[in-house]
DNA sequence: AATACAATTTAGATTAGACTAAATTTATCG
DNA sequence: CGATAAATTTAGTCTAATCTAAATTGTATT
């Protein structure tokens, strides 16, 4: 009885969340397109949610959805089962960084708080992923981002890569060939708009337009 | 979509198992207090079950349920995902014997055959849970017992435990507290019919009808 | 063999979460 | 500003798993 939530309106919670983080409402829209799930099903749960948990999400028809502060803590427990899952799998079961979401996904939903914590310790926890996202903090609070998107940099900078974000198992597997990890010291070598040319420190040039990239690549500050 | 079987399914299979493993048929009624649900669901959802997988589970009104070699197997899928998660759990999470139950029942379900090897493979493929109960083989076999109740031994019999069955929460702290955990050496001080009296190696007398035992002490062969 | 009790099943209702099709609202753009 | 497209919601249906209450079957006992 750990949480009386049932696994869809933790998924719910999730999707919204990372729906809003810009400030924006989540559309019943795009939410339906992340949950798998139709557009008007999505409807039909979301005023349902709103009506039995008014503590947690806010609805105005045609306006799409946000969280409360509680409810954004309720999507960050969330989160924060899933990254130190998939921190725990990667570092004691071997899993590799593209394997490992998809498992992840499905534990998020059943582990206790005991078991939150003793991975949390076992870790000695941790601040991000292996994708090098964040991990919310024990008292659900979102660290606050301190690097910078790929696109910032101008050529000659050197960086090393922090965070791979959203991206999917294929592209995971591909960076990975390239050397491009969290940690890899790389050179921006030519830039303009969306054509990101880089080298990393081995000396490969690589394109990043190329991998018909759609994640997003997050460099620490170059110093 | 590593399973097309349902979780409320597998805990079917799982409970069948238990109730048959003595060759008779598992009835509803006892079906029904194993899953806390009542007995006329059982009846609907075992119809249902039988209806729609016959190659897994056989029923007939007023019998009861059995499985099938394939049942068994899938049963036994579900009880290999539970013993290797108990093992998994205390010897990294440091979970104890009488925590680590509650927290496999959950995850048993939803974790993949990958995850099961690999965490299989990271203990060396132990024979074994925390409980002392054997782990069903890769190819989903259930290994033999090779020890023996408690009451078949004698006064003065010399033996070491090795698997404690069925006992809750509550007895396990109990009985660890006393020793009693599998690997102790024991011996055999008085016995009578039902009042089990025996002596742990380091000297505590200890009575096992006393505790209001409900589970069943298991123990190697004394040499 | 008759009766009574227990176990099991049937029948019908309920709930949650999804779906489709149709209606409605909002946005866009000549 | 009105027409059309896109997004969203409504209404009604479906399925799975449960429940309760009532009916039935099986078993034991005298």
């Amino acid at each position: 009885m750990e949480s009386s939530l049932t696994i869809s309106i933790q998924d719910y919670l999730k999707h919204i969340y990372e729906l809003t983080e810009g400030g924006q409402n989540a559309s019943t829209n795009a939410l339906s397109e992340r949950l798998n799930v139709k557009p008007a099903s999505v409807t039909n749960m979301v005023q349902k949610l709103a009506a039995a948990q008014p503590a947690l999400v806010e609805y105005q028809k045609h306006q799409g959805v946000t969280l409360t502060k509680e409810g954004r803590k309720a999507a960050l427990e969330v989160i924060r089962h899933h990254r130190l899952l998939e921190a725990w799998l990667v570092k004691t079961l071997g899993y590799s960084w593209d394997e490992v979401h998809e498992e992840a996904e499905r534990l998020e939903h059943v582990i206790s708080e005991d078991f939150e914590r003793r991975m949390a310790a076992a870790m000695g926890h941790p601040l991000r992923d292996p994708h090098g996202e964040l991990i919310p903090t024990a008292d659900l609070v979102m660290p606050l981002e301190d690097s910078t998107p790929l696109s910032a940099l101008r050529p000659k900078q050197k960086a090393k890569i922090q965070c791979v974000k959203n991206a999917d198992a294929e592209l995971l597997r591909h960076l990975e060939d390239l050397g491009l990890l969290p940690g890899a010291q790389i050179v921006i070598v030519d830039y303009s708009s969306f054509d990101h040319n880089l080298t990393v420190k081995s000396g490969a040039k690589v394109s990043v337009l190329g991998l018909n990239i759609t994640g997003k690549i997050f460099v620490d500050y170059p110093g």
